[in-house]
DNA sequence: AAATATCGAGCGAGCGCTCGTTTTTAATGT
DNA sequence: ACATTAAAAACGAGCGCTCGCTCGATATTT
């Protein structure tokens, strides 16, 4: 698949993304009308990732929020109750993303190796199209307390299993040789998250999305399609 | 080379890195006496990177630090002229460390398989014996204000091109396919940041630094040895 | 007893957050 | 069409507190 077909093919502007987190915390938002809440939670949302992304979200203060999002303290406190349930609120939604997209993608393709084909450029044109929530979801996710903490590190280890669940059904069908599927995957895992986390770098390297995709894909190929024999 | 062997033969206990850090500073340190500040460098550095990799840079407190490192504030800031030089003291230490190190181990390797070995095992046994100093540098590059922020950037192209020279030569020589050296750079010195940005997972996994090198290298290996042909 | 090192209360600034007030919105009666 | 009005939303000065940082007093070393 192309990267601009996906593209079309998730509706995923901002506006999309919260008017879904609207539906799903509708009753933690003090504001009554579904128009202005979707389009001020959008700002909030927008604004947040755009300063936490770029100085961190605990040197973000909320006055940096409340004037880059256009919007008062009092008002920022009618889509929000503390400064930790922003930070909650992001990454929830950042992971719901991760979960419907990739699954929608991969569920139903049987064989091993176009569906680890599959669910590396879904990964790769999902970070691409949402680069922001992945950034913040990856940095800010050793600053949370505890109790949220862990449901990020599930959601790490949750990706995790996907590819290596897809490695460990290749190679019991003997298309792949026999690697280690975990460390294989974490491999793999880094690769996916280097896209996004380095984007400054591709950018300037004039490096698509769908060049990286093949790359990565080509090098695990290599990788899990290499004679066992240890020849130097 | 063993882990072991590379742990004994680099000399980086907190006080060894100190007394380095104080003959190269000398001028910014307050304490006259060499032994005193050595001591309590090491306590601010240790408590800087503890209390930092637990809950971000920005969320400690010099009050945190001070109570941490078993000092007052005001023996604090006779080590520190400002909290921002304190980020910079440790950004440019744990640089100082990479280039010195990974130079030594690979400067004078001949064969560019050797030398890509040697570079992948130093840097994750590097890594590995002063985690703090590169989990610290990763997580707080993007706070840093302008200038040195550049800096940080450079560090991180510098072990890139490293990677990408030794490949280069391999693909010169004809040891190694002709593949992109600096995609194939960047996709390694993901992996090897993985080693240290996750090591919970890996230590969840009972998994050495050697097991994890020795992956490296031959997922690097299978790789740069695959034969051109693209068959299905 | 002079030099060196440590101490910690205190400063002004800025933090997260609140709440009494003002402005905007939209349904109503004429 | 327009004035009325109550609900809804937005406002921002101000609260208590903690922040980074200073400095005169005190303790330790030589």
């Amino acid at each position: 698949m192309k990267f601009e077909a996906f593209k079309d093919s998730v509706r995923l502007s901002m506006e999309d993304i919260c008017e879904e987190f609207l539906a799903r915390n509708r009753d933690r938002i003090k504001v009554k009308k579904d128009r202005v809440a979707v389009k001020n939670l959008a700002k909030i949302f927008e604004a947040t990732l755009r300063v936490s992304n770029e100085k961190g979200f605990a040197s973000m203060s909320l006055r940096d929020l409340s004037r880059e999002a256009g919007l008062s303290m009092g008002a920022l406190y009618s889509y929000i109750s503390s400064k930790d349930e922003l930070l909650d609120m992001v990454q929830q939604q950042g992971r719901s993303l991760v979960f419907k997209i990739l699954g929608e993608h991969i569920e139903e393709i049987p064989d091993p190796r176009e569906k680890l084909k599959a669910g590396i450029q879904t990964h790769l044109y999902l970070s691409e199209v949402v680069q922001p929530w992945f950034y913040f979801s990856y940095m800010e996710t050793k600053n949370l307390p505890r109790g949220v903490h862990r449901k990020a590190i599930e959601a790490e280890l949750f990706t995790e299993k996907i590819f290596a669940g897809i490695i460990e059904e290749g190679i019991g069908k003997g298309l792949f040789r026999k690697v280690d599927p975990q460390m294989t995957s974490a491999a793999l895992k880094a690769m996916l998250q280097d896209w996004y986390l380095k984007r400054w770098k591709h950018e300037r390297r004039r490096l698509s999305v769908e060049q990286y995709a093949e790359f990565v894909i080509e090098l695990m190929s290599a990788y899990l399609d290499a004679k066992e024999e240890k020849g130097g």
